[in-house]
RNA sequence: GCCUCCGUAGCUCAGUGGAUAGAGCAACGGCCUUCUAAUCCGUCGGUCGCAGGUUCGAAUCCUGCCGGGGGCACCA
């Protein structure tokens, strides 16, 4: 018995008995979830129908609690049904078909928690995003784990994902880029506007190593020198990007160059910037003013029209997102969804009115999720600044699971700073370690019934009696609904939350229930579906952490 | 000024309109001759920023105020 299964079961006593008082109302599984209650008096699962529905019913809650919960007692698999508080329906299941939980886990292995509650959606989830002029930081780290999760939480409930990277190739911020790498390859001061950083000098040695004749083409054509060190720089940039993405274990299916957006088309068409301006102009969105060409995107609800073409003839920044909103809409994604910084917030209203201008519904169609930045230490940390502390200093010193699990586990929209000595430490400071050593457990108990010649031959749920065993295989039913839940509200720290959750209720349970038997005490069938529940508890371990990016050791 | 996020235990923070608001840390006190004590158990700890409102029911939704972060470009 699950708790969908109960949902289900209690959606249709309700519907037979609104039915029984001639009443034409609908109800579906939804306004009968059962939820977990906090105390353990209340039951396995709790359901609140009786009080959603009682006024539309002209009754008294309680009474109504009562007619379902009498209905509720023959569900099969429910022990009890009890009418609690103002109209509460307390449900106890059964110890066999709790613990029957346990043997499905284990059948469906990796795939227990996946469903397809989105099954059907084509998502285009933009982050990091993060200009090819130097290496990533910390304010891209947290985007980095957060995007990451949240295409992994939701392809486990069925959606389709692309995980893109949107390249600023284009812009002054590159020129600048290739002029500050460009002097330090030639030995010269900085330019005047130069990016600071010591990696601008091993950029600069890398490319005078790799453009011989460099200073030669440079002293004769400065601008095909430039060009040359630019590009290159570019790409050794691009490529440590992507390398120290990898080793966030964060991966992206698209990197989008800017610069595509930039070029003519073939055989003189216009560049797709040019096209989507023209696009949007024939939706009537575009008109001129001041020698600038605006859109009107005021009228899906912007602050303040924007402006596309400068009077100078140059596209704004903006017009390339534009373009790039029409490229991902021909594309068919049915949802594009931005992860941007709080230092971002002013760019809602005009991406998600271009959406409107070109024709999709900005209620279903884009998603913009702002988060808090990061802070260590107490000091926050900005590019300006100059205190940049690179994300691959911070793989070094925390390593790649502390880390992503460390920025996993808050809501994007709460603040949150980074403790170095926490996320070193090997302690309930550190719930990283609380979480993968409860999986470490199961693996020690599995090698150690297998040197003991503990199997798996019998399967005896209603033996599962034990007030821990109860708790743990309640975790083991919620799992499905929190990976759902926290994917339709792309939310993937309530993963981390729930597995720390677990991970307590599996160490509890081991604490008052060994799998093994002690000494020479004989094995018994307990044993053996004692070893299913540990194996249940592993796979739910291991299944959480992947969601998160975060490995599950066999051995700490 | 306008927009937006936040305000919950001494600290860091969870909390999808439900029952007595939770966890970790900190403080104090317990449990190892048996599967990993990086675990577990107990005690202490609250004006959910303030004031109204909606509701059978509000930390949660609405309004106003107070305090803090961020944002309000023909920059990228």
């Amino acid at each position: 018995m699950t708790p969908q299964e109960l949902s289900s079961a209690l959606a249709r006593i309700v519907t037979d008995l609104v039915g029984a008082r001639g009443l034409d109302l609908v109800v579906t599984d939804s306004d009968t979830q059962v939820e977990r209650p906090k105390n353990r008096d209340h039951g396995d699962w709790a359901s609140n129908v009786a009080m959603k529905f009682a006024k539309r019913l002209g009754t008294n809650p309680r009474e109504f609690a009562q007619e379902v919960a009498t209905a509720a007692e023959s569900i099969d698999g429910v022990a009890k049904a009890e009418v609690a508080g103002p109209g509460f329906i307390n449900l106890t299941l059964d110890a066999a078909s709790a613990g029957e939980t346990a043997r499905r886990v284990v059948e469906q292995g990796e795939n227990y928690g996946r469903s397809d509650v989105l099954a059907g959606q084509r998502i285009n989830l933009e982050f990091v995003s993060a200009n090819p002029t130097g290496p990533l930081h910390m304010g891209h780290t947290r985007w980095a784990a957060l995007g990451d999760s949240t295409a992994r939480v939701l392809r486990a409930a069925g959606a389709e994902v692309t995980n893109e990277y949107y390249i600023n190739d284009a812009g002054a911020q590159m020129n600048k880029f290739g002029r500050s790498v460009l002097a330090a390859a030639l030995g010269e001061d900085a330019p005047e506007d130069a990016y600071p950083g010591e990696y601008i000098q091993s950029l600069g040695a890398r490319v005078r190593e790799q453009i011989p004749g460099l200073a030669e083409l440079a002293a004769s054509d400065r601008d095909a020198a430039l060009e040359q060190a630019q590009e290159l720089a570019y790409q050794l940039q691009l490529a440590e990007i992507k390398d120290s993405l990898e080793r966030f274990n964060v991966h992206f299916d698209v990197f989008f160059s800017e610069r595509t957006l930039h070029a003519d088309g073939e055989d003189g068409e216009p560049s797709r910037i040019a096209a989507a301006i023209d696009r949007l102009r024939e939706q009537g969105h575009v008109y001129e003013e001041d020698d600038a060409i605006w859109v009107r995107t005021t009228a899906f609800g912007d602050d303040k029209d924007r402006v596309f073409t400068r009077g100078n003839g140059v596209y704004t920044y903006f017009a390339a997102d534009a373009a790039y909103y029409l490229d991902k809409m021909d594309r068919g994604f049915t949802e594009k969804i931005y992860l941007l910084g709080a230092d971002h917030h002013g760019y809602i209203g005009r991406l998600t009115a271009i959406a409107g201008a070109a024709g999709d519904d900005i209620e279903t169609s884009i998603t913009v999720l702002i988060g808090q930045l990061v802070n260590l230490n107490g000091a926050r940390l900005s590019k300006r600044a100059g205190n940049i502390i690179e994300l691959d200093d911070l793989l070094e010193w925390l390593g790649t699971d502390a880390l992503r699990y460390w920025l996993a586990r808050y809501p994007a929209d709460s603040p949150l700073a980074l403790d170095g000595e926490k996320l070193r430490s090997r302690s309930n400071d550190n719930p990283v370690f609380y979480v993968q050593y409860a999986h470490a457990r199961t693996c020690a108990v599995d090698r150690n019934a297998a040197a003991a010649g503990l199997d798996r031959s019998a399967f005896a749920p209603e033996l599962l009696t034990h007030e821990t065993e109860t708790e743990l295989l309640g975790k083991l039913q919620q799992y499905p609904g929190i990976v759902a839940g926290a994917a339709e509200l792309r939310e993937p720290h309530r993963i981390a939350r729930f597995l720390e959750e677990f991970a307590a209720a599996f160490h509890r349970w081991y604490d008052n229930c060994r799998v093994l038997p002690m000494g020479d005490e004989p094995i018994t069938d307990l044993h053996r579906t004692r070893l299913w529940l540990n194996d249940a508890a592993g796979q739910v371990l291991r299944n959480g952490l992947d969601l998160i990016g975060v490995s599950a050791p066999e051995r700490l």
